[in-house]
DNA sequence: TTGTGTGCAAAATCTTTGCACTTCG
DNA sequence: CGAAGTGCAAAGATTTTGCACACAA
């Protein structure tokens, strides 16, 4: 599971630093419900370290999108939130009018994924699926 | 079809006048074998329209899109990108390794959209896929 | 101590708005 | 002719860069 104390075992690992605005962003990152643009994420993360800028929360997210511990979320108009993302296999919901987000597993698409393996000649080894609608409360 | 005539008649039967500018972006859509930045768009325009401005291209593109004739493309690090909708639902897959990208169809994700509909209680109205691989000669 | 990471300010993009002029119908 | 549509310039918004300073390791 996803933890503020294994991303930051793992960016250690990899020889990162472990700062104050870091922590700060992975936090606001944990804690959001649903997906938020860098702008909306620094606002949470100031609650732990007042000062972070928001250079500092653009660069941090793309260090965490590269570890996989964060994701970009598209969603038809707009493609500049991002939501922790947890290591394994998960996709996201998104409501398109309040924005509330919901994590789900177990998609199946082996059999889809097998048949455009074979149309196309390439090994597939991941994939991105995002859906949108309304959730209960906006229908 | 998608055809720039039939494009312009649902346009003016809408209320919509049939300018210049518009019937350029419509056609520099049409041509386009992928998908392109708006800018990119008004760049291919202006064979067919020289004075058109990028105002022009994006009020189009909105219109065009609410209207069902374009769709906003979406990929990993952006979703700046407009194509006709003509090339109908499809998906991306993507070459990690050379980038090399497949534009493949036919996605059959109904059943498990309705399991996770009920599931959640959400509506699901769209979804985004895209796939990442391996191709043939970078295996 | 040392070099990665940070914040600030400024630059670079990208997108939208206000407004007077054009032009379709 | 009248209102919708256009281009320009300017404003807004978003994202990136350059740089001196701060601070993990």
């Amino acid at each position: 599971m996803l933890s503020e104390e294994s991303i930051v075992q793992q960016l250690s690992i990899s020889g990162y630093r472990i700062t104050r605005p870091r922590r700060a962003v992975i936090r606001a990152l944990l804690e959001d419900e649903g997906y938020s643009s860098p702008a909306r994420v620094r606002e949470r993360a100031r609650r732990y370290c007042a000062s972070v800028g928001l250079v500092t929360v653009y660069r941090t997210l793309d260090l965490l999108s590269q570890m996989g511990f964060a994701r970009r979320i598209h969603t038809e108009n707009d493609c500049h939130g991002y939501a922790a993302a947890n290591h394994g296999h998960h996709h996201h919901l998104v409501c398109r009018q309040c924005g509330a987000t919901v994590e789900f597993k177990g998609c199946d698409l082996s059999r889809f994924l097998v048949r455009v393996s074979e149309e196309t000649g390439y090994v597939i080894e991941n994939h991105l699926l995002e859906l949108e609608g309304l959730c209960s409360s906006c229908q």
